[in-house]
DNA sequence: TATTTAATTGCAACTTACTTGCATTATGAA
DNA sequence: TTCATAATGCAAGTAAGTTGCAATTAAATA
């Protein structure tokens, strides 16, 4: 059971009005996305956050909100490389990255950015609206254990 | 154009090899994939390998052809987020990491590494078969003077 | 060189994540 | 309450990539 976030409830409302600030409404399939969102650990796929949620909605729906909330940077998008991008709350907090298990696709949060230096550099180079993707692999302790095949690797 | 690297042809030959040595047969299709990317700047989508080659075959033959040629370390895998992955020829050397254009999806490669430190902390926390994926986006200066919706921004 | 084995290919069908069009519903501003 | 328009649901469409299988062919071996 992943632990839910201090200030969940404070985060889900200024997440709210975020929404109604950029001409955005608040609906329930909206409401639903961010709740499970601020109260808990991603980050998400799209079917996960579908499947965990009542009042979701459609899929579709899923999609949507989460493309809408990208936009208005309340969420990140981020790519583990396997098919399917992963949502996680963000409104405007310093970015981080994740070690990602290969086997059972658990996170663990790296809180620093090591990527700085190349944005800079890239900025030098005259690329403009710089960015970076940043994410470590690995099989975590408890999937070292499994035989391979349950393990993903 | 492209320029072509110097020492392609024994690069080609060495592939060619490496195929040999691992089961793996050299057909026509292989054969002129490696002298695609060893001769020409990469990384390349599946799509443009099979585009610029004559003899290349069916595409799923180049899908097969590069996934055999990643599971032998000749050409290493890369993701720029847009849906399509990329090839690159990389014979056991040092790996390395792109400033990738989101207009024109050009290419500077960075020939050095800011993640062995994150990679050693993940294996201390007890990960195994670390490794990671790092690329850094932005707009190059040509795209910067294009009408946005050209530059894909 | 001829034979044999197993890797590779081509084709068509399939999967999967995601997108789009459109008619309907519902939010929230006036 | 009215009303403009944002959001939704459903169905259909994309596009990258995968898979099954019969036919082909590289290359090991006799
Ligand atoms: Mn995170
Ligand atoms: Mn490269
Ligand atoms: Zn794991
Ligand atoms: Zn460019």
């Amino acid at each position: 059971m992943p632990r839910s976030y201090p200030q969940a409830k404070s985060r889900l409302e200024a997440a709210l009005q975020a929404l109604r600030e950029n001409h955005s409404r608040v609906t329930a399939p909206r409401r639903a996305i961010l709740k499970l969102l601020t109260h808990e650990h991603g980050p998400f796929t799209v079917e996960e956050v579908h499947r965990r949620i009542k009042n979701a909605g459609d899929v579709v729906t899923v999609y949507r909100s989460l493309a809408a909330m990208e936009e208005i940077r309340l969420v990140r998008r981020c790519d583990f490389g396997d098919g399917a991008y992963r949502y996680e709350f963000n409104m405007g907090e310093h970015h981080h990255h994740h070690i990602v298990c290969r086997g059972c696709r658990s996170v663990k949060t790296l809180d620093f950015c090591v990527a700085d230096g190349l944005e800079r550099m890239a900025r030098q180079l005259g690329y403009a609206n710089v960015s970076h993707a940043l994410e470590i692999f690995g099989l975590c302790r408890r999937c070292q254990k499994k035989p391979l095949e349950m393990a993903g690797a």
